[in-house]
DNA sequence: GTCTATAATTTGATAGAC
DNA sequence: GTCTATCAAATTATAGAC
């Protein structure tokens, strides 16, 4: 999937908002104005607010494995593997302050688009499903229930961290999943 | 603080769609409509919306440590306390289908009222200090870290599964916290 | 405490010109 | 692709009667 320069600009500015204040709080009309146009054109792009919210969140997922496929070495280790993953993450919360946006979503997804809560739900899904398999090479006992608490852990620590301005709520979660305890078996 | 009961009946509807859609998603109109009665007359009991949220996460905190004591009991040992904590979280989620009020509140924390997210904020604080009490008697070598990792893991895997319609992401999340692994010394 | 009435604003959305 | 013009609906909120 490409856009065109207007449409990138649009996802740019609602993901931004999405990220910060929710689904219901992007309105076409704030985004116009940021772009200096009117809210009307936003719909050539756009028709309805849904197919924005579902555009929105596929292309962070497509970005969020371009990034991940770009960041990773041949020669990476498992281990090496996880903490690229867990940097994805930590670069979006410490450099850009920003929290996950299917963490956003998926807090209220109870109240979306059915087609944008299930592109969360792919979201969430594609993720364990990559931590799975770097945690079956690590040879973890569970590594079906690693991915699972490793993901839980990201998302709710960006969370927290960002309600209570204080990064080391995530930095303790990052520390958690790439410490050796945290796969050791039980 | 104590409300008359057409306030707590307000409490709890807007409460229960704030947990499932967001803060945004909770309006006036809609409540009114559940009681049977006019929109206007919900300002005699709240008179900004944002004074119905700030009453709504005082409220659930306050009642999230009522049960917290309630459920405790007198020789209960540390790992049994930190059992009870997770349980109460496990409740909602399996029992009611609900995620907990302040990680829908703390993903949009950016776009809410100052006053209300500040509440989210207290919440969360109260519940690490809490945790790290708990850990500390574990004698857990870093209770500040077990306790936010603690309860970032129940946050976070509360919005996952309720997202993936998959409760093991929550159990996974709980399991963890009461395995020896988690609080064992890197 | 609840009502009627009303206001001001915002919002998503459409039709049709350029 | 963007504009003007326009709309219907929703939303928060207030004033004042009952």
């Amino acid at each position: 999937m490409s856009y065109s320069d207007s449409a990138s600009q649009i996802l740019d500015i609602a993901e931004v908002r999405m990220r910060q204040a929710g689904y219901n709080a992007v309105s076409y009309r704030d985004i116009a104005a940021q772009m200096g146009i009117k809210s009307a054109s936003l719909h050539y792009h756009f028709p309805k607010k849904e197919d924005l919210g579902v555009a929105l969140v596929q292309r962070y997922a497509a970005a969020f494995q371009d990034r991940l496929l770009k960041d990773l070495s041949d020669g990476d280790t498992p281990r090496e593997r996880l903490s690229t993953f867990v940097n994805l993450y930590e670069t979006a919360l410490l450099d850009h302050q920003l929290i996950c946006l299917c963490a956003v979503l998926g807090a209220e997804a109870q109240g979306l688009p059915r087609r944008v809560s299930r592109e969360v739900q792919i979201f969430f899904t594609q993720n364990i499903e990559w931590l799975t398999s770097v945690f079956d090479e690590m040879s973890v006992s569970n590594p079906d229930r690693a991915a699972k608490t490793a993901l839980s852990l990201l998302e709710g620590s960006m969370i927290i961290s960002a309600v209570n301005a204080d990064n080391s709520v995530f930095k303790a979660a990052a520390d958690l999943i790439l410490s050796r305890g945290f796969y050791r078996n039980d």
